[in-house]
DNA sequence: ACAAAAGTGTTTAGGTTACACCCATGA
DNA sequence: TCATGGGTGTAACCTAAACACTTTTGT
């Protein structure tokens, strides 16, 4: 730590996860019930404090690794909250990130430390949110829905292989409205970042040719 | 501050600015000279630590009072740095924001404690920066040249009356690169974001009419 | 054979680009 | 009168939007 004079502030350094899913046609968040004081039995975003030594994604992995159990996310800074009223407990700096993980790629939730359950809740029926978290999660479904219109993020809400009826349906959702099928098709072929595969989906009709993307990373349009 | 056990962290928290402004054609940014170890010497962003019950964003108001003498900047959170190894002092987390100053409200630069000298940089003829300051100046120039594209910014670097060809100017330099000038005042105009004044600038030649932001705020397309 | 999802083109409207000349003013 | 920046329109092109029927498969 800094030992000269002008280290005035040692709040203590958070960080919370807004982690996305898309499960049974909905977008989903996961939300964990907290355990103790303050805001006890409150939902509130998964987090914690950032420990010596750990970078803030490596924070933000280990949380997620706790409480999601899952890996190979999609992660991304989204912003940092530091009213010093936000935290009735003191002074708490929060670096908020959001991730997608792929419905294929999930296990249930475990409750972690200070918790006392862990759901996925669907964006559309959530329940009062602790702290300011619920500013945070707006803040975040706003990024998500801005930038999957300008980027291939959608890859990391799919599993590896996927119809356009799929892809499409993960615009809908997020973007909570229809899109029309052909004009979907054609603008997404037209951007060259799928591949076809020669696999094609299973179930009881018509099956559908399955894709990648080229790129299993985010890029921008 | 916290005091249950999951406080293991008291890193330093700082702010960093990024304060941009436009002079002799050029995109500027502030820079200021280290008087002090590490980095002596060297040229860095202003900033400084957060003070106890200050929030983010008054900490940056306060370093831009200090160092830049300006107010009535626009100022906008960019990402948080939080590499442990980022201060060779210990561990400081920092939270950088832009800044843009209109050139008609400069005062000169201070340079403040800790400082040696303040100057404005072109961007393109910048010195070597003190710790991973050149990466956020990079990230910063990334974000003002989007959002020029699509929000109302520019605002903030012009004076309040304004010609085309002075805001046509200001697009150019950021985005490095020359515009048609029959498209650029098609296009702003039928934005429906400007106000023409009866104000005619004065100036060695024919006069042009002054326009005004409509909204003096940031708004998005 | 039927139910269900896959797949496929064309037309229209709107926006973006490229491009060159006359005008008003001060010196 | 000349030098300098202010101001204006049109055609070609491209992208986005609206819109409905045929195909393939499992049951």
């Amino acid at each position: 730590m800094p030992k000269t004079k002008e280290t005035f502030a040692y709040p203590a350094v958070a960080v919370d996860a807004l982690v996305f899913t898309i499960q049974g046609d909905q977008l989903q968040v996961a939300l964990i019930q907290r355990g103790i004081e303050p805001f006890k039995g409150c939902w509130a975003l998964p987090g914690g404090f950032v420990r010596p030594g750990e970078a803030l994604e490596e924070a933000v992995k280990r949380e997620l690794q706790e409480e999601v159990g899952a890996d190979g996310v999609y992660l991304e800074q989204l912003y940092t909250f530091g009213d010093p009223e936000r935290d009735p407990r003191g002074r708490v700096i929060s670096v908020a990130y959001f991730a997608l993980v792929a419905a294929d790629n999930l296990r249930d939730l475990k409750a972690s430390t200070d918790a006392v359950d862990a759901r996925w809740f669907p964006l559309h029926d959530l329940p009062t949110l602790a702290f300011d978290h619920r500013r945070i999660l707006d803040l975040a479904v706003n990024r998500l829905r801005a930038k999957l219109e300008y980027s291939t993020i959608a890859y990391a809400l799919l599993p590896h292989a996927f119809s356009l009826t799929q892809l499409q349906k993960v615009y809908e959702i997020i973007l909570d409205r229809p899109l029309d099928k052909r004009n979907f098709r054609k603008k997404i072929l037209s951007m060259d970042i799928l591949e076809q595969t020669d696999r094609r989906s299973g179930g009881a009709h018509r099956p559908a040719s399955l894709y990648i993307f080229k790129n299993r990373e985010v890029t921008f349009f």
